[in-house]
DNA sequence: TGACGAAAGTTTGATGTCAAACTAAAAGGT
DNA sequence: ACCTTTTAGTTTGACATCAAACTTTCGTCA
């Protein structure tokens, strides 16, 4: 095994190629989050609309955990954006009847409504994007980002 | 031209996609950098070793606000982390002999040492990566990502 | 049925980041 | 030369997040 005349990709640049990929998805994320963050109304950050619009799509009545699981985010943190929401009317949160460790996170009107003016907001954001960035890209690029942050979630 | 039936993407279905992009990239951001930051020895951040990664590649001398610049934070964010770097003795930040406003960050050879270690330590964690995630794929999809990033910081 | 490990949520303390206001110095225009 | 605008850096206050410790409840196994 130490015999390795012809290595086609040295270790250190595998790291190095590795290391940029990660050092601009940290870069993207920060700027779009930033971006979304400065048009979202009613004082929404990213996180606390990421879950209105996830309990739109998928249902609501999940619980914390599993939206701290989806969101890959500590239970803390959940804790924490879900009692923001709570405490801006958007979100209930009751107690799980079958297990009483549990809750149970529903949608109410106001929060409805409030991730349909976030989407409003939202648009005219995305909407100057494929300018720049074409979405035959985006859905080019979209499986192996898929793949990549599966893979970083199930082994850590 | 605008005559167009046959609408190839629907203009909620194209915000579909960025925003689906936008949170598999947001994930990733998350789970990459909780894992460096997991391995990172000396109490060094993902930020601060990104900066000294940084000044051992492309050169010391920098100022404060060309690094801001750089790494796409505040000037704010970026006068923290050098504070932090400079309090570890891994920077030294001398006044700009040619501009009374200005600083120059260098580093001290515990900061190149500091960024060595860092190296061999995040070494492990990059190379049990190309099981889940080919190299291939991440030179595949770099440059896509570059340009994005791009796109996002000079139009924002 | 009783005990112990696992799971759900919360709390605590620390940290990194942002936006915005502020000071000081340079640049530019008239 | 003076006044205005821009630029460099810091500070402040708020916030999202994390890791870790803690409480309560469930589940399992002996």
């Amino acid at each position: 095994m130490p015999q390795k005349t012809a290595r086609p990709t040295q270790p250190t640049e595998i790291g190095a190629l590795y290391f940029q990929l990660f050092n601009e998805i940290g870069i993207i994320a920060q700027l779009s989050g930033n971006r979304f963050q400065r048009v979202l109304p009613q004082g929404l950050t990213v996180a606390q609309f990421g879950l209105l619009n996830h309990c739109v799509r998928l249902g609501d009545g999940w619980t914390p955990a599993r939206l701290a699981a989806a969101f890959q985010v500590t239970k803390g943190t959940m804790t924490n954006t879900l009692q923001k929401l709570e405490a801006k009317g958007f979100i209930r949160v009751d107690p799980d009847p079958d297990d009483a460790r549990s809750k149970r996170v529903f949608l109410t009107p106001a929060g409805k409504q409030a991730r349909e003016a976030s989407l409003k907001a939202l648009m005219p954001e995305l909407a100057q994007l494929p300018a720049g960035f074409p979405p035959d890209l985006a859905a080019e690029i979209l499986p192996s980002l898929e793949r990549l942050r599966i893979w970083l979630d199930t082994n850590r």
